[in-house]
DNA sequence: CCAGACGTTGTT
DNA sequence: GTCTGG
DNA sequence: CCAGACGTTGTT
DNA sequence: GTCTGG
């Protein structure tokens, strides 16, 4: 699963790896939380960053409790789920990051959160849908969602699921503007190369939504330190 | 026919 | 235990 | 994902 | 909106 992540990425690196035509203002966000309106590459613009907020509203839901509970979708069966399958088919997005949190159960029975990222760059993109939500009161709220998938070789001794990663060269395909067969799409939905990734635990302030703080992703000394 | 769900993860 | 809010 | 609430009545 | 369960 992915429920927690991090986006503190130079902006020109970002107009890099996503080929934007501009260069974005993103601010540092080192605990990207549910809820949260956060910049996103919709497949309608896909040469500039837009803003959605994380938790997938179909179409027809009536408010905005529905959201919290659509932040992931799995990507095995996205396709046919009713409130991702419309926007499988003609709302994906690419959701920059810089590295994301998963919490490992340990033996005590607690969970640890680690911090996750890739070894060779410093921004990717992880695969999204997105939706438009007519509110009654407010303005048109843009919604989006993270994909997951099993995890691969490296995440499986922190967690069983993972987001999915896409490799730069798919962001094209995911991107797409029409309607692209499922066959062709779900490939693109696979565990990131497990060689070119690297974790290490972080402290516990990390739980806390809507704090976000650079200590975020230090590593943790790893013993406690006795006098 | 109408009413109610529509999701993921983890744990059992 | 389960739901809501961030 | 985690943290925090989870209720009513009456009074300020 | 669309599917499932009663």
């Amino acid at each position: 699963m992915c429920g927690r992540f991090v986006l503190v990425a130079d902006p020109n690196q970002m107009v890099l790896e996503f080929g934007l035509s501009g260069v974005p203002v993103v601010p540092a966000n080192y605990n990207v939380a549910p809820t949260q309106v956060l910049p996103v590459i919709l497949n309608e613009a896909p040469d500039t960053v837009s803003q959605a907020r994380w938790g997938l509203m179909p179409s027809w839901a009536k408010d905005l409790s529905m959201s919290a509970k659509m932040i992931n979708a799995r990507s095995e069966t996205v396709d046919e789920k009713p409130a991702f399958r419309a926007a499988f088919k003609r709302r994906r997005c690419v959701i920059p990051a810089s590295g994301f949190y998963e919490w490992q159960t340990r033996d005590d029975g607690k969970k640890y959160p680690m911090y996750i990222h890739l070894t060779d760059r410093e921004v990717f993109g992880f695969a999204g849908l997105w939706e438009v939500w007519h509110s009654p009161e407010r303005d048109d709220l843009r919604t989006c969602t993270i994909l997951t998938t099993a995890a691969n070789a490296f995440m499986k001794p922190i967690h069983e699921r993972m987001p999915v990663i896409l490799s730069r060269e798919n962001y094209g395909d995911w991107l797409a503007a029409e309607d692209v067969p499922a066959p062709v799409l779900k490939p693109l939905l696979r565990g990131y190369d497990p060689d070119k990734m690297t974790a290490h635990e972080v402290s516990r302030n990390v739980n806390r939504a809507g704090f976000s703080s650079p200590d975020m992703i230090a590593p943790l000394p790893s013993l406690p330190r006795l006098l």
